[in-house]
DNA sequence: CCTCCCATCCAAAACGATTTGGATAGTACA
DNA sequence: TGTACTATCCAAATCGTTTTGGATGGGAGG
């Protein structure tokens, strides 16, 4: 189909622009080319605007390979999602990356990009990318409780920063999120709406929010003396199929949950579709709550009620200080809590009527 | 808070080994532990085996950027997000980008991100990226019916491939969905249904497939001899808040539409919730269809009907063809054109009874 | 015994930048 | 007039690989 398809050819693609090709051009030394473009002061006022300017209208770019190998440093860094391909559709990525690559490209480093699930994969990959020096340093998430990452990268004594901490060290530079508040504002929200039986669904607690948030769960009940029922408590996997299954069998017990906290949003999206298909209305009936603060939960129906991090702030703040510790910048706090915030919506308020059918 | 961290210092980060070092350790030439290990035969078999024994063990991985320097590539391929930072949450992203590393990793290469709006910025981007060879090829997504980079990529002679076609050129390698014969079929669908008055929800013409989707919409009217109306036709902007918007005034008008297509999920999914906040029962009141095929309509409630494109599989095939393309593998097809599939759920079937409230 | 041919190895030259350690010429000052 | 200093420039080394173009020695064949 579609014609005939031009072949590339490495021989005719146009050669790019050396340093040497603007030094020839200017009848200067390579030296004081390479100097004039990096803003030294041995070189004349005149000599470097000219240099800057013959060497911007040549297309002269550095390569960056060369760069690269004479500095022994990247410019770059690395991020490896902690999953398996196929089933990778959380859109707290997307924004998430979002953030580290405008605060990358805004101090001009590139962002490399792998995806290998936890295990052996996961171990080639980062040993590769550390021993070949092909990444200054790395941004860590879904860190576990006891997580192999953190502990290599500090053995090897290689610069990263994750988000969410890890038990595994006392401490390593992270931007948290503290889970446990924001559940236990959560918790509070729901008893002050009359609940009382209030389910959770988690997902593995190998990861660190999960337990987190947990815990949150746990000491906003004790906190109004409420006895924690293990049988409120089940593991999903933090999607929303997850969260549809757990939901399905909570919802059949006796006396069944009143409300509901999926661990993630797409965990009580999956609940939320699993209340309905059993006839009862989210809201009324039963009560059902997040944590994220995605658009998939603003938009839902009813609108979730969740815990609101800012992820996209979140993946600049945490590149900035990546970015800070590779270059030896003291200044930023390397150890930052960020306490999330609770949106109350229309899946936790029996008060509002729902719309009628 | 958190105690002393580990001052990082680059002078007691361990010496990654080098070639020389196992050179050295084996009283052999850097030359022939270079050929030993990239499997050339002029290196005796006992020798060669002794060597990668070695290198294993003593952990010796090539240096990328020195590699990268004699070789002149370096296998990467460069994926720019034509798209703002904040709002960037389509599913259809992660899904796509871990198609692609997938592939790039079983190929062993690696994959370079940066996100970019259209305009200057991401000339700028695409510049850099190929003038200090940063990357070997791009990735060219939400491709334009008037597409700078494709003629700038040609022009130099930079491999890439698309996923979607674009005008710009007569052809270029890329996957191409026919999102024409989707709606098409879809558009057949709601008509077998009894749906008369169909509208759409689009968004920026200049986009390919939104073109190409709109083009089914209107041939699929016209071979049911239905008239084309331009009041029932609605630009969006690919989000869930533009499918809301353009759906709350569609549903205002008289007569108001039977079906409304939303050129995506999200489109679609923002127009449900504008029907069902309009007290309208979708798939009784209401029929309403996307396209894409994200988990996120699966798990809608009513679960959305869709026309299904396999985002993960396209990304695995369009590196692939990159690759090839990098590589001059002639083998592979570079004009493939994949039918999409059309799935249909309760959002627009009104035979099937609403759970009752 | 001599020649030729393999099989195996290696020294040195790239690749394209940055950085080190001067060189050169003009100026100010004694 | 010398000397010291400054402003400006540059040759050469370096980063760690891969590749080119031999070198070396032993065995086969005459």
């Amino acid at each position: 189909m579609g014609g005939i398809l031009r072949i590339l050819n490495k021989d005719t693609r146009a050669l790019p622009v050396r340093i040497r090709d603007v030094a020839k051009k200017l009848d200067l030394s390579v030296t004081t080319v390479s100097r004039a473009l990096a803003g030294y002061d041995d070189v004349a006022s005149a000599t470097r605007d000219l240099v800057i300017e013959t060497a911007d209208e040549m297309g002269y770019v550095p390569q960056h390979a060369a760069r690269q190998l004479r500095r022994q440093r990247t410019e770059t860094i690395g991020l490896i999602f902690p999953t398996t391909g196929s089933r990778f559709s959380d859109p707290f990525f997307s924004e998430f990356i979002a953030g580290i690559g405008d605060e990358t490209s805004r101090r001009s480093y590139d962002l490399l990009v792998s995806v290998a699930p936890p295990g052996e994969a996961e171990e080639r990959a980062y040993h590769l990318w550390t021993n070949s020096r092909r990444v200054d340093g790395f941004i860590l998430i879904r860190t576990r409780v006891d997580d192999w990452r953190i502990s290599y990268l500090t053995k090897e004594n290689f610069p990263f920063t994750s988000f969410g901490r890890s038990k595994t060290l006392e401490t390593s530079p992270h931007i948290g999120v503290d889970g446990c508040s924001g559940v236990k504002d959560l918790v509070k929200h729901l008893l002050d709406q009359g609940h009382r039986r209030i389910a959770f669904i988690g997902a593995s607690e190998e990861l660190t929010f999960v337990g987190d948030r947990l815990e949150g769960y746990q000491i906003g009940l004790e906190e109004a003396h409420i006895a924690y029922d293990p049988d409120l408590v089940f593991e999903g996997d933090l999607t929303r199929a997850g969260g549809y299954e757990a939901a399905k069998i909570l919802i059949e017990r006796s006396p069944s949950p009143t409300a509901i906290i999926g661990v993630n949003d797409l965990t009580a999206l999956g609940a939320i579709r699993a209340a309905q298909e059993g006839g009862l209305i989210v809201g009324k009936d039963l009560a059902i709550a997040g944590f994220d603060g995605t658009v998939a939960g603003e938009h839902a129906h009813p609108a979730l009620t969740t815990v609101y991090q800012p992820v996209y702030e979140i993946g600049r703040q945490v590149s900035a200080m990546l970015i800070d510790l590779i270059e030896n910048q003291a200044g930023s706090e390397l150890d930052s809590l960020i306490r999330p915030r609770l949106i109350v919506r229309d899946s936790t308020l029996n008060s509002k009527p729902v719309p009628a059918d």
